[in-house]
DNA sequence: ATTTTTTATTAGCCAAATCAAATTTATTTA
DNA sequence: TAAATAAATTTGATTTGGCTAATAAAAAAT
């Protein structure tokens, strides 16, 4: 059964709000993900309940099946081996790669996913940091830690970012941050958590507290 | 302005059945080529007139408008270069390919699509001799012919194919016959033209007619 | 324990792209 | 030229995935 690029985009929104650990996955956090009127989730989670791709009740909100969970994550894989196949393979920066994934991971063909994997030599991160699902939908850990809660002093090592958005990225650029780069923590600033840093051992810049929490390393 | 996957798949047609200059592009035969009942056809007909993508009449038939051949030209383009991409990067055989590149000729990116025609280093052909469409819709063209029109004795290169199907191109394969790949005509049988031919001078095969003409060759 | 607020659902509607069946218009052919 | 055939169109329906506005239900606050 091939699913239409909705569907999988809302089991892609469930599996996502799952991730985060919600207590519950309800109408709206999906509704505001997917930027749909909650009205239109009512429709959709009940056709997917019928399909037995998630279970959904008023009261539990939606849980995806083994079965939804199954296309979720391959959609999720889909979504983050194409991105690293763009930044490796066409040049792509890591603010372009999104809007054209949310594209290609639709595209159905086992064996080209495949054959993208073998091509980048199966790998276990994608452009932001952000884990790639393997076959069985298990996700690469790394005890990563916001760069907020770093002490003063500390050297650091980026790892991921927490907002894929194309304006954070190009920020992050224009700072000279970016994915396994050096960061040192300077100075806190007491008043309102911004901190100063370097970056790479040369430029000093301030960075808000909002930025510094989106922004993930490791010792 | 962006088009649907379905009003893409119209301007190709059309586009395809100009190419074959037929005298005039009627409803039945885009339905044909579409698997879409003519009933269909009217009204997307009219839809695509008013978008001024085709000039539409129940007497004229269809015909692209400069706008629509750009589409349809660059829809071409994004499949053959799709299939030479799956072929040469990513280990597909032709009769592979066509059905992922239906897919991903619909991607909107214009980066994309320049990365993938520099990578393959702008290829003029595709795995079936076709040729790519430059950004201004010129195509490269070779002087073939028909291997049913070659006569005894000559010794020819294949340097494309009439027929896409699955079927015909693992046909091709099984009797060992190749793009730029050598045959000799030894034999025609007057009966029923079906001809003996010499493959990359060593296993010697009868070809139907019907291949024969599927079959395109230069000296 | 009510009232208020938030969340979910219903009802009715829309657009895109398709279909089948009936009808109209063109084209052949007798 | 009239009848027969072929092609195109109309009509009315369906499916998918949305929408808005109104209502119902649940949760939170008073």
């Amino acid at each position: 059964m091939t699913l239409s690029n909705a569907e999988e985009n809302y089991l892609k929104a469930i599996y996502a709000l799952t991730q985060e650990n919600r207590e519950r996955i309800n109408n709206q956090a999906i509704a505001d993900r997917l930027l749909i009127n909650p009205a239109s989730v009512t429709d959709m989670l009940r056709k997917l309940d019928e399909k037995k791709l998630i279970e959904y009740s008023r009261s539990g909100g939606a849980h995806l099946t083994k079965e939804g969970f199954k296309v979720a994550v391959k959609t999720v894989r889909k979504h983050r081996l194409w991105e690293t196949f763009l930044v490796e393979k066409l040049n792509f920066t890591w603010d372009e790669v999104h809007d054209v994934a949310e594209q290609l991971e639709h595209i159905q063909s086992d064996k080209l996913l495949d054959e993208i994997d073998k091509l980048l030599g199966h790998p276990k991160f994608d452009p932001h940091g952000d884990p790639i699902p393997d076959t069985n939908g298990k996700l690469s850990r790394i005890n990563s830690s916001p760069l907020s809660e770093i002490p003063e002093g500390a050297r650091v090592k980026v790892v991921s970012v927490g907002d894929n958005s194309t304006a954070f990225l190009r920020y992050l650029d224009k700072q000279g941050i970016s994915l396994n780069g050096t960061i040192l923590v300077k100075e806190i600033q007491e008043f309102d958590q911004s901190i100063l840093v370097e970056i790479k051992g040369k430029k000093e810049v301030f960075l808000s507290a909002e930025a510094s929490r989106k922004i993930f390393v490791i010792k």
